[in-house]
DNA sequence: CGATACAATGTTAGCGCAAACATGTTAGCG
DNA sequence: CGCTAACATGTTTGCGCTAACATTGTATCG
């Protein structure tokens, strides 16, 4: 920077007021230090500026379960709408969750003079863990929202449960199955809560009810199992890929969806569509739900103290894996 | 610090000392300094470290793409080696790729004091671009790698997709069709190269040839396509997501998979055991392939000048999407 | 027993930047 | 024409840390 001051004949400060787009600089001083630094091939080194500032502009995410589909698209929506608000960005994904493992995320993170943290895991027992680590940043939750947490944004989960199961209780099945994921997690949780009180509140019955762990394979030993159950009609699974599961099974066991059985997913994952068949599903606004999340941290960094939960809404994309239930024996053709 | 080392009762430099393992300390002070640490909850601020050392310990990652599994996957493994070799890691994902938005990337990296730079756009002109950027640090290029690249790691994408198109041709196919992927991707290019050349080889007969985009409904279209030629008995497509696609256009058609057409795909998502049918798909080594890309940029940075070239191999999974031919009329069954 | 080495600690300086304050320079006014 | 205000720029200082050198204490040896 003093090499960059020298070039253009002016003191180092008036460089740094040029980069920090100080409105104290004649436009023609402005132009010269700015050649020189072209000139030059000067950047500026962050770590002088944040040492400076004590500010690093910088939020960073702790995920569970990256692989997954959900924990994914949040980090990418996170990431951009981060960047959107001009701050940086920092990832630490959890391999197991445990005590050590939130804290050392959280070192790392702190590690990287990040100005907020947000929260993606969503098991109960995570989130107490990190409310207990007590931060000396400002903790945004995001997604798993249950009760009116601090600051929390999330998409409504039972609500989503409730327009896949109520589909499939409009199109006249009377008995909905439901896979579920692993009920520690607040999502497979609200999802499982929501198709049972979508069932009671129609007065329908609740089919029977198996316990997955988010992965295809799971989803297919699941389907395995329902298909023992030949009187069920209808499925709501709770995430897209255990649907591919239930899916092969079913094909598997000579049985069509949907004419025999309709299934309904979970995520709205790009290839849904074109699984086989065509997989109706609920679509979450991912990209939303991340400005949300961002927002809630600035917000709370520029000494917003509000009590915020943010909660937004799901929809059903409908495709041709549900249809009416038909009566035993009357094929029906997608 | 200065508050630790008062409350230990050493000097500030001492606790510097103790915090980076220097060997000049007696464990009694250790010690002494530690419970300090530990009881006034110090925490070391990186970025004066990184001021005063001019080191940051950081590489950094270009990818584009990220929503793709490939991509997706080479960044997570990227990830965990530089974890496991002591380096912390920054990730910018790209939208579109042109000169701005690498430069622009490569300035991120930068701006977060990256000490190398992992390039795993597999883009030839972006491959070309970046070299023309001229980086004040070590870049490696990971995957697409095509010569023998300076700093370069890569899955050997030749080979695999001749293992895949060898396998429809030891079972006995005549003719193997291709569903490629965009092929301005050196990824798409060489997976082409690699089919075409085991046709070629083999004598046998190339059949029909589709371009998609990697999604699944480029794949679905390519599979109606593919339909119009009914001789076609096996294809290899150059993703598992297209394949999805293709499976869901022969579903559709009302052909059987794998007694009239066999299907073999490429990634092995987890996924890719319970699409219908189970797919046959070419597995990639990426975690190995991370590994290989940090040690490259670790041993760039410590000085090494070394021209390698790293090539691993994939393998092929046999599922159930593919058999021999059957003359026409002869069913058989799953 | 004094010289010598080495181990343990302290002291000083500077990394690159921005905040705070000091200074110079111009225009506007009565 | 002299004074003031507003603007543009320069100077000084310190952010928290480590490198390099300086100092002290302690064992070892002939």
């Amino acid at each position: 920077m003093a090499d960059v001051a020298a070039h253009a004949g002016v003191s180092q400060q008036t460089v740094s007021r040029v980069l920090n787009n100080s409105d104290a600089v004649r436009a023609e001083t402005r132009s010269r230090v700015l050649s020189a630094i072209q000139e030059l091939g000067y950047r500026r080194n962050s770590a002088a500026r944040v040492l400076a500032t004590n500010r690093s502009e910088r939020i960073g995410l702790i995920s569970a379960y990256l692989p997954l589909y959900g924990p994914r698209a949040i980090s990418a929506a996170v990431q951009n709408a981060a960047h959107d608000s001009g701050y940086g960005f920092a990832l630490v994904g959890l391999g197991e969750i445990s005590r050590d493992s939130l804290s050392e995320a959280v070192d790392r993170l702190l590690d990287q003079a990040v100005e907020a943290v947000i929260v993606a895991v969503t098991q109960r027992d995570a989130l107490d863990t990190v409310a207990d680590l007590d931060l000396p940043v400002p903790v945004v939750v995001v997604q798993g929202v249950d009760a009116d947490q601090p600051l929390a944004a999330g998409i409504d989960q039972v609500a989503g449960a409730q327009i896949a199961t109520n589909h499939l209780l409009e199109l006249g099945h009377t008995c909905v199955a439901h896979v579920s994921g692993p009920l520690d997690w607040i999502e497979a949780e609200q999802r499982r809560q929501g198709w049972r009180s979508a069932c009671d509140h129609a007065g329908a019955e609740r089919g029977p009810e198996f316990i997955g762990d988010w992965s295809a394979e799971s989803g297919y030993m699941a389907g395995r199992e329902l298909l023992r159950h030949p009187s069920v009609t209808s499925v709501f699974v709770a995430n897209d890929t255990m649907a591919v599961g239930v899916l092969h099974a079913i094909h598997e066991h000579g049985r069509r969806v949907p004419e025999e059985i309709s299934v309904v997913g979970f995520d709205d994952v790009p290839e849904a569509a074109r699984y086989w068949p065509s997989l109706t599903t609920v679509h979450q606004p991912f990209e939303l739900l991340g400005q949300r999340a961002v927002d809630l941290a600035v917000r709370a960094l520029n000494g917003g103290t509000d009590i915020v939960t943010d909660l937004v809404e799901p929809h059903l994309v409908l495709r041709t894996s549900t249809m009416a239930p038909t009566s035993p024996g009357s094929p029906g053709h997608t």
